[in-house]
DNA sequence: GGCCAGGCGGCCC
DNA sequence: GGGCCGCATGGC
């Protein structure tokens, strides 16, 4: 099987097994940005406790994050971890983005413009154009990386933008098939195909190098 | 109690 | 341009 073949035939099965429908949850373009932020190498319940404040604060949007000095915006956003170089983050992306005239750009310059901003890197970059701003960006995490790289598509120290570029140039251009394949590998990755994978029970089985064998995953990756 | 979580920037070489 | 490091809370 190529590999367009085998990555359609992935969604496939995820989509049989799974159901995930308005995956990324959130009231507004600018709440995804700061979540996408905040989850930064941190779990998504514990942002969901600092946006939780945010909104408590009525500080939960860009204009309400340039108004907020960041020492305070730290304090607010504590629960998501990492909270001092977040505020930071947040303050630079906020001040960016806040006035942006989507316009001005296509694809692949807001790309670069997003990636310009510090705090901004591609799977914060990609997270926003997809999910916030309803742009055909794919989006590739550590939970996209494991999962492929085990099933033997992609090696582990391929770069981001090799792996975006399989997805995107093997899958239709379809925003609301991005936003439902990603959605889908993460869910995999945290039911299934996980720091010790459960392979019994996971959908790609057949597909994947390691079959069932776990154990061999298990002593690879250490 | 230890591991893990939907990365990124700043170093160093 | 690659590899390592610091950043930090909360859930399991």
């Amino acid at each position: 099987m190529g590999n367009h073949l085998i990555i359609n035939k992935i969604y496939e099965l995820l989509a049989k097994q799974y159901k995930n429908d308005n995956w990324w949850k959130a009231d507004s373009v600018d709440e995804v940005i700061i979540g996408a932020i905040l989850t930064q190498n941190t779990n998504w319940k514990n942002v969901e406790k600092a946006i939780a404040v945010l909104k408590e604060k009525g500080l939960c949007s860009l204009v309400g994050i340039t108004k907020t000095k960041e020492e305070d915006l730290a304090e607010y956003i504590k629960a998501s971890g990492f909270f001092k170089v977040k505020a930071k983050r947040l303050k630079a992306v906020a001040d960016s983005l806040y006035m942006i005239n989507l316009d001005k750009y296509d694809n692949d310059e807001l790309r670069e413009f997003l990636l310009s901003i510090h705090g901004i890197g591609n799977e914060t970059a990609d997270t926003i154009m997809l999910y916030g701003y309803n742009l055909p960006s794919f989006v590739i995490d550590a939970y996209t990386m494991r999962i492929y790289s085990r099933i033997g598509i992609i090696n582990k120290k391929d770069k981001y933008n090799q792996v975006r570029q399989l997805f995107m140039d093997n899958i239709n251009k379809d925003i609301e098939l991005y936003k439902k394949y990603h959605a889908l590998i993460v869910t995999n990755a945290k039911e299934a195909c996980k720091v010790k994978p459960l392979c019994t029970i996971c959908p790609l089985k057949d597909l994947c190098k390691y079959g069932s064998d776990y154990e061999s995953i298990d002593s690879k990756s250490k």
